[in-house]
DNA sequence: AGTATCTACAACCATTTGGTTATACGTTAC
DNA sequence: GTAACGTATAACCAAATGGTTGTAGATACT
């Protein structure tokens, strides 16, 4: 089942900048590794709660992180499918690539495994 | 032979932040099919000749292309190798959720391959 | 009820980004 | 030599980003 995940230009811009930031990555790692509340998130940064919330808002934004309430908190939760979308959007990169090199490989009439 | 690619936050925020522009994922994409002048870049989109340049530059500051002078013309080249090293930074996130999920089976004492 | 905690959000500010036009320089063509 | 082409870069501008403080709403604690 081939869920074909059509991203827009725009989704695949929120995922790419979304991971473009320290802070972001690191609170990515620790939400995929446990559920963690947002106060608790920012009690290790050297930054406000405000920014650390903001950066929050930026990955679920982008679908790297939901949130889900519990009593008073915010529980952020790392999302392993997004992380997987991204993978695939490199993969398409690298396959254009190993196209490439199929291509030349032919005009070089040196047939080769193509997998 | 593990090249252990040891990029400062400085350098991840780069490559993620220049993959977070459509216009130049499309550059990423022409060229590692073929090599390609600026001008010849600068031909299609809808944005002016400086413009398409800048677009150059951050890319090839993130290490995503690389120019090669031909004549007056400098050819851009997509980097695979950096691809493949963006690749490897979020596989670095699947990694974490895999180990998560290893250490919730530990914790359930259900033994299962760790690979 | 009253207080402390967790969160969201507005207003503000400095810096960066993504675009523009204009200028300058090297290379190719005539 | 001069004109045309390919490129880089500066100066400028609007919008977005990443931070701040302050205010206010829910929820929990006593």
């Amino acid at each position: 089942m081939v869920v074909d995940t059509e991203l827009t230009d725009d989704e695949v811009d929120r995922i790419f900048r979304a991971l473009a930031d320290a802070t972001r990555r690191d609170i990515i790692r620790r939400t995929l590794v446990e559920e963690t509340s947002v106060s608790e998130l920012a009690g290790t940064y050297d930054m406000s709660f405000a920014a650390v919330s903001k950066h929050v808002a930026v990955l679920e934004g982008a679908g790297l992180v939901t949130k889900h309430p519990y009593g008073r908190e915010r529980r952020v939760r790392g999302n392993p499918e997004a992380i997987r979308r991204a993978q695939r959007l490199l993969d398409a990169y690298e396959q254009i690539w190993r196209n490439r090199i199929g291509r030349l490989d032919a005009l070089l009439d040196e047939p080769r495994s193509t997998d």
